[in-house]
DNA sequence: TTACCTCTGTCATCCCCCTGTCACCTGGGA
DNA sequence: TCCCAGGTGACAGGGGGATGACAGAGGTAA
């Protein structure tokens, strides 16, 4: 049982990590954003602290949604609402505030795996498992480095432009709903109306120049494409 | 969708049920451990009080567990760390603490339903077809990806033709009535006399190439045929 | 300041959905 | 076998709505 502890606090992480140890978790522990980004796929499950110095704790935990599946709980100081709120919708499967009471946590760990170990196995086979880059036509998109190569030749995209076409393509193939995207990015569906969507998935079709590596289900949603050549049925 | 909702107390019943509403749940609210116990089955989630006054609060969540493996959140007013542990141990999914916060509470439910909840439509029996495509000849529907197959190759469909096949597929085999298609899909019956339904049949026998694959049952409806080779008894 | 990103609003376009019509098929009755 | 009635398939056209393209305001970081 491999428990990935991402907390920059000594005293706090000594804490976790030996409650953990004592229910019988082998734990790694990290102290920044990129090791956890780096050993997310290991992870069996994940105890996130929001608050590292290096990176935005929402934008961290959207990282590593992409990167693996595993059961995810927060463990912050950050108890308005809105942050929970916004936690849970970006992938979040529990939301602990500090301080907490750790037979509670551990309990919640339990439940959480518990819905999350499914017998039948194989539920995600799918998100790019360590740092195989997600492949289509000549675009390359490595979900670990967080670059995005077309032709070899590596495309600039802003943050929200490279979430977009991240979330694509932890799911080659499949197609997602503009409410499922903007849930996970946003943490809003409300925003359903709004362009914003359409504005970062025009804008990854223009700076790829593959204007079919997103396509649109009208009506709907989105969906990985072939890279660019949009040839049908 | 359908939410189970235990409450003895009336006011916070109908705050509940307000804003399971509006977020498009449909709820049937009951006050009695006895009624919570005869209407498990129909759930697609829980919301459960603790503080019923006819059943010890663990002693009614364990026999939801039994009757049902919907998530299952409890909102109660007990605080106690030994309460929360024993209710995430009893089966619970999550556990929250009344006073709650309303758009909390709401992400907490969509949490765990996106833990435990098969993707697209089918949202009966729990016979398996969570993950697996529906297969028929060689046609492969993917609800979860939201995707067609013919002998390999991506069919792309319009919004509403994939909606038609996709309720079809969900169970292989039965006969849905025109009415029964036109309220699960447009929402609306009284569209019966119109030839909506029809020219998206003929859309998907269409595209896919197969004829056979959507069966007319004359003067009652349609049904997931077998692909194509239009041999019947 | 400067540059860039993000979001919003507007306009134009195109596709999809619905409807209407005609023809064909099916099933029942004479 | 023939006729009739209702239901369905095939096809075309109009309308509406979703999306793409573009511009500009506001915010943020260098």
């Amino acid at each position: 049982m491999h428990a990935l502890l991402v907390e920059d606090d000594d005293r706090m992480a000594h804490a976790l990590g030996t409650a953990l140890a004592q229910r019988g978790h082998s734990v790694r522990r990290v102290g920044r954003a990129s090791d956890a980004l780096q050993h997310a796929h290991e992870a069996e499950f994940v105890l996130l602290d929001l608050g590292l110095p290096d990176l935005d704790g929402l934008e961290l935990l959207r990282r590593l949604r992409v990167l693996c599946s595993a059961p995810l709980i927060v463990v912050t100081a950050r108890c308005e609402e809105r942050d929970i709120v916004q936690g849970l919708r970006a992938g979040a499967d529990d939301y602990v505030v500090k301080p907490f009471r750790t037979a509670e946590l551990m309990a919640r760990i339990d439940a959480v795996r518990r819905r999350t170990d499914t017998p039948s196995g194989s539920r995600d086979t799918d998100d790019g498992d360590g740092g195989e880059p997600v492949r289509t036509g000549d675009v390359e998109i490595d979900l670990a480095a967080r670059t995005v190569r077309v032709a070899g030749a590596e495309v600039r995209l802003t943050r929200r432009e490279y979430d977009v076409l991240a979330f694509l393509a932890a799911r080659p193939g499949e197609v997602h709903s503009r409410e499922e995207i903007l849930d996970r990015i946003w943490g809003d569906v409300f925003l359903a109306a709004s362009r914003s969507l359409d504005v970062h998935v025009a804008g990854v079709r223009a700076k790829t120049g593959r204007p079919g590596l997103i396509r649109t289900v009208r009506g709907f949603g989105y969906q990985l494409g072939d890279g660019g050549r949009g040839d049908g049925p």
